[in-house]
DNA sequence: CGTGTAAGGAATTCTGACACG
DNA sequence: CGTGTAAGGAATTCTGACACG
């Protein structure tokens, strides 16, 4: 929603800030690690955060990680935010340091 | 020195992203309202601030302002930025609630 | 699997100029 | 003054394929 996450930047400035090749950024588009928009025209756009993904990838690719071990790696990554993020919302409504119920709850 | 800072955005999608058209743009460059840089072959890259500034310009074209009016104004509002850092430094040194001298400033 | 490359075409951008008002 | 536009060229990006390992 902020500058970060807005798709605006060409394959050209998105090389030249990873160091990668326009090859090495298509192919990792294709192995459905990041997604870029398309102008009207098809030429692609990235944002910041796209670029922070690549250089991420760029550096796991160097440790000898493949394509589809990194993909795993960003599912599972995705899995357990969302994890803690249930468990925070439960433990909110039932831990042991929720806040007090309303009034309107103790109608009984 | 952030990303709002950074020169990256072609004018296609500046052009998006302000209404403005590429002649526009160009003309309030050529007017000096806006700096963007290059890339090695020649095609101008803007800021998230550039772009911040051109929808400012536009708005004050559509008040009837003309391009040296805008110039004047912005550089009006630079001196007084100066003007208030310089304020600031000579109260943090001469002001009411200084800070006590260093001790080394008392050697007579 | 991951990447380089040559090929041909299409989208994008550039400059300098003419036009209008 | 500020902006539109047609013109021609140059830079940028795209796709699909072949190659290597």
């Amino acid at each position: 929603m902020n500058y970060k996450t807005k798709k605006l930047i060409t394959i050209g400035i998105v090389c030249e800030m990873t160091g990668l090749s326009e090859r090495q950024i298509r192919y990792y588009e294709e192995r459905k690690l990041i997604f870029p928009e398309r102008t009207k025209g098809g030429t692609r756009k990235y944002s910041f955060n796209d670029i922070e993904s690549l250089m991420d990838i760029a550096e796991k690719m160097d440790d000898g990680m493949q394509t589809f071990e990194i993909k795993q790696l960003h599912n599972k990554n995705k899995a357990s935010a969302r994890e803690e993020m249930i468990k925070g919302q439960i433990n909110a409504r039932f831990g042991q340091n929720r806040a007090p119920l309303d009034q309107s709850d103790k109608r009984l």
